[in-house]
DNA sequence: GTGAAAATGAAAGTCATTCGCAATTATCTT
DNA sequence: AAGATAATTGCGAATGACTTTCATTTTCAC
């Protein structure tokens, strides 16, 4: 879908800064925060504000285009939303970030929600770990 | 356990304000935040200050003796860990907590870490609804 | 083109949390 | 039990991630 016509679709104007900012989120790395993103946009327009770029990944995320993950303390991060749902797999120490999908995961969770008689609307499951590389690394430091 | 033996395990100094927040954090509500405990401290002793709050919370976070979890924005939200792993189911009207444990997702959750070669050292399960009584309430609404 | 309504950038404001530090206290040491 | 010593505290100020405000542009329907 043509960049304009998604802010269209939203009922925005189309300005030089939105345009740029889905730029950069749509050809940019797939997990991005608003800083990463704020600093790609200054690097074509320095003439662009962060609050913009926070105001439209905001809009952007209250109508689905991009999915927002808030985990405690640190900044938001955002990614095109795309594709098939998906949770996430971190790695603590070197912050990589895996996806994956487990329906069945995603099927227990609508049971669990059935079992206390809510009607589920949204779910965070995300789950860390050290990766297979750290692991290496931490291995052999230990060996040392 | 005793409190002050708590306080002496994690090579503490025995103080009466660490022994005020215990004593909250134990015979309060199941869930709190750090703003729940600090208030009900103070009005036990009013000479507390809210950073005490907060580094004596952390420290028995760090040390497993509460749970932290913090959601995007709004403040961390801590319980005591003396209970068996569960996780959340919030109504996101009411903000009512529902606790639940299944351990068919936590196996599902091993196996994913397993697959990527990860491995797991926490995960984070919030499931987000709408409680019955809040749906009652809504349809009463919509039917009125 | 024109003008009303929307969008923007800069700066100030929030809000939860953390930090710096001088004054106070708990726990040794003797 | 008194003093040494090192941790702890309360306060206010700082931080960091947003969010809002508002005067100034821009957009776009006519």
């Amino acid at each position: 879908m043509p960049h304009k016509k998604i802010i269209r679709d939203l009922n925005l104007k189309v300005t030089s800064q939105r345009l740029l900012i889905l730029e950069v989120v749509r050809n940019g790395p797939s997990h991005f925060t608003a800083q990463d993103v704020f600093e790609s946009v200054l690097a074509r327009n320095p003439e662009i504000g962060f609050a913009t770029v926070y105001r439209f990944l905001r809009t952007l995320s209250e109508h689905s285009y991009v999915t927002e993950i808030r985990m405690g303390g640190m900044p938001a991060r955002y990614e095109w939303a795309g594709k098939r749902h998906h949770d996430h797999l971190t790695c603590v120490s070197c912050a990589n970030i895996v996806e994956f999908e487990n329906t069945e995961i995603e099927r227990l969770q609508e049971k669990v929600a059935k079992q206390f008689g809510f009607s589920l609307t949204d779910h965070v499951l995300e789950l860390y770990g050290v990766c297979p590389e750290c692991r290496a690394k931490e291995s052999a430091a230990k060996a040392r």
